[in-house]
DNA sequence: GCCGTTTTCGGCCCGACTGTTTTCAGTCG
């Protein structure tokens, strides 16, 4: 797919033409670049069916982005793109990746000290050179260094996002492989984890040597690390490392359990497979020589006086305890979820139509979605204010009288100012079927005000949902800093809900948040946050989170039906949970 | 360079914070 090749070129673009002060390009080819970046069909399937009219249809795409497309479609470069980057040959996006870092920083960097990359800004920074600049003092400097070395600790490990998208593709190669009975992808993707540092794949086969040849001369791969009879290894173009094994079918399930960890699960198991007199690794279950168990992971975890569990939960955290006594929870299924509460549209940030999201939602099976649209302080969105929330709402009425089998429920993304207090005023807020409030600036309160400004907009009894109550952002921003004792309590007396946020690039809540959460008592919604069409899909990451946190159905409430849901935002926000 | 309930040219990129400043540039959402 040619999409998120491009996406990273005009992003880039973008870049290149602030530092070059021109006006308004830049934010033209930002959003060429993110409504690419969140295309469902590949630009070079657009462009074969309708040429370069076609790739106008795209949001954000004019003439001039579309003739830059086919240019790099025909060609495999960019004219302007190359032309930009001689005048400034640095890594835009390695550098922009580091927090507090932007376009004139970078520009400042290459004039002043020839920096091009990461690793000449961390000996800029470290021989104090940095701080020398005009403007950048000795906390910039601090901050920088703190940047990159964030940066460092994830590096390597990739977004589940990405990497499932990755994943699937590969596993669609190696099911078309000679031989092939069955395909399972291990590790860390299979128990959902937010990154995942190498993918590895498990395969049943007959021909194991084929399923090797079409492994390591897949298009995604860059290099061959490894190449062996059942086993191989390679380096993929997208930057991490996969590898593949062939198995008999005897030992299928414990090559599963085994590489599917976590390391400190398996530790465990295997301690009480010694206490039982057995041996575990990854070919099976052994009393001496002799296998017990193999084929499936069923088989072993019952031998060693376990329940199965899920691959989501098995990080060592209690779930064996939990399997020994048979209290394991019936965690939320990939199912289960009736409507989506956090959709962007063209109103504001998002790429597609209110009625665009709403049947794309329901040819997932959506119920009912909510459209939360950014509201005025969030200026940089078009974020709407009450006038144009209460044009929105007519808008809604009369989507929802056209469009049938899915409800569309009239709400926003309130924006949380730093004192608590919201930017859209409660009379206009009653008027919503749901509210969310989300906190998007002010990142650095100390944790009693940031706990009490959150604490603040959950005792307003309009406000339903928190939308990604920490704001972190994987592998890039912390979570702000929350009392979360006093913040679940909060929720569980005012009957607030708190969102798992399912976006890829948020998960927010984290796993270990959703589980204390749960012992208060609160009540989730898990949503999508999607931007665009493709990103309705998104639930599935938000479940496995939820998961994660083993939460069960009864503890997410957008898995009620539609009737039953608009039954709980009827009751004052105190009874409903 | 894109776009259209302000519609085919003239707007769009606003507001607040941080860190560096003595009046503001850069970054972020």
């Amino acid at each position: 797919m040619k999409n998120q090749e491009l996406a990273k070129i005009f992003f880039e673009m973008a870049e290149l033409l602030e530092m070059k002060e021109v006006q308004f390009k830049p934010r033209a080819f930002e959003k060429a670049a993110r409504s690419i970046e969140a295309l469902d069909e590949d630009v070079r399937d657009i462009y074969k069916k309708g040429g370069i009219k076609a790739l106008e249809e795209i949001p954000g795409v004019g003439g001039g982005i579309a003739e830059r497309i086919e240019e790099y479609l025909k060609h495999h470069h960019i004219k302007d793109y190359e032309r930009l980057k001689k005048q400034m040959p640095v890594d835009i996006s390695g550098l922009t990746a580091i927090e507090g870092v932007g376009p004139k920083l970078i520009k400042l960097l290459y004039k002043k000290l020839k920096v091009r990359n990461v690793r000449d800004l961390e000996r800029a920074a470290k021989s104090g050179k940095l701080k020398k600049l005009p403007r950048i003092g000795a906390k910039l400097e601090q901050k920088i260094l703190k940047g990159i070395e964030f940066q460092r600790v994830h590096v390597g490990r990739m977004n589940i996002g990405e990497a499932l998208l990755l994943a699937r593709t590969i596993l669609g190669r190696l099911e078309k492989a000679p031989g092939v009975t069955a395909v399972e992808p291990a590790g860390s993707l299979r128990r959902w984890k937010e990154s995942v540092g190498d993918l590895d794949f498990l395969v049943i086969s007959s021909k194991p040597k084929e399923v090797m040849k079409i492994f390591v001369s897949m298009p995604e791969v860059e290099g061959v690390l490894a190449r062996g009879d059942t086993k191989s290894s390679v380096r993929l173009r997208a930057g991490i490392d996969a590898d593949v094994r062939v198995l008999p079918p005897k030992s299928f399930g414990a090559a599963l359990q085994y590489f599917t960890g976590s390391k400190d699960h398996n530790i465990l198991l295997r301690k009480i497979a010694i206490k039982k007199g057995y041996k575990l690794n990854e070919y099976g279950l052994f009393r001496g020589r002799r296998l017990v168990a193999g084929k499936s992971e069923e088989e072993i975890y019952k031998k060693l006086g376990l329940d199965w569990m899920p691959p989501e939960i098995r990080l060592a955290s209690g779930e064996i305890e939990a399997a020994q006594k048979h209290t394991l929870p019936k965690l939320i299924g990939y199912d289960d979820l009736k409507g989506d509460l956090q959709i962007q549209t063209s109103w504001t940030d998002g790429a597609n139509s209110i009625e665009e999201m709403a049947r794309e939602a329901k040819r997932l099976g959506h119920e009912y979605i909510a459209i939360t649209d950014h509201t005025k302080s969030l200026a940089m969105t078009g974020g709407s204010d009450e006038k144009k929330l209460l044009r929105q709402m007519k808008e809604i009425d009369r989507l929802n009288k056209k469009i049938s089998g899915i409800r569309i429920l009239k709400s926003a993304e309130v924006n949380i100012k730093k004192d608590g207090a919201l930017d859209i005023l409660d009379d206009v807020l009653a008027k919503l079927d749901i509210v969310g409030a989300a906190v998007h600036s002010h990142f650095n309160l100390s944790e009693k005000e940031q706990t009490e400004r959150l604490i603040s907009a959950m005792e307003n009894p309009h406000v339903d949902i928190i939308f990604h109550p920490t704001t972190r952002i994987p592998q890039r921003r912390e979570p702000i800093h929350l009392d979360y004792e006093k913040l679940f309590k909060t929720a569980r007396r005012t009957g607030t809900m708190l969102e798992i946020n399912a976006h890829p690039w948020r998960l927010d809540l984290k796993d270990e948040h959703i589980r204390e959460a749960k012992k208060f008592g609160v009540k989730f919604v898990i949503n999508t946050d999607a931007h665009s069409m493709g990103e309705l899909s998104y639930l599935e990451y938000g479940i496995a989170q939820a998961r994660r946190g083993w939460c069960e159905k009864k503890d997410v409430l957008n898995t009620l039906p539609l009737k039953r849901f608009l039954e709980v935002l009827k009751k004052p926000k105190s009874e409903r949970f």
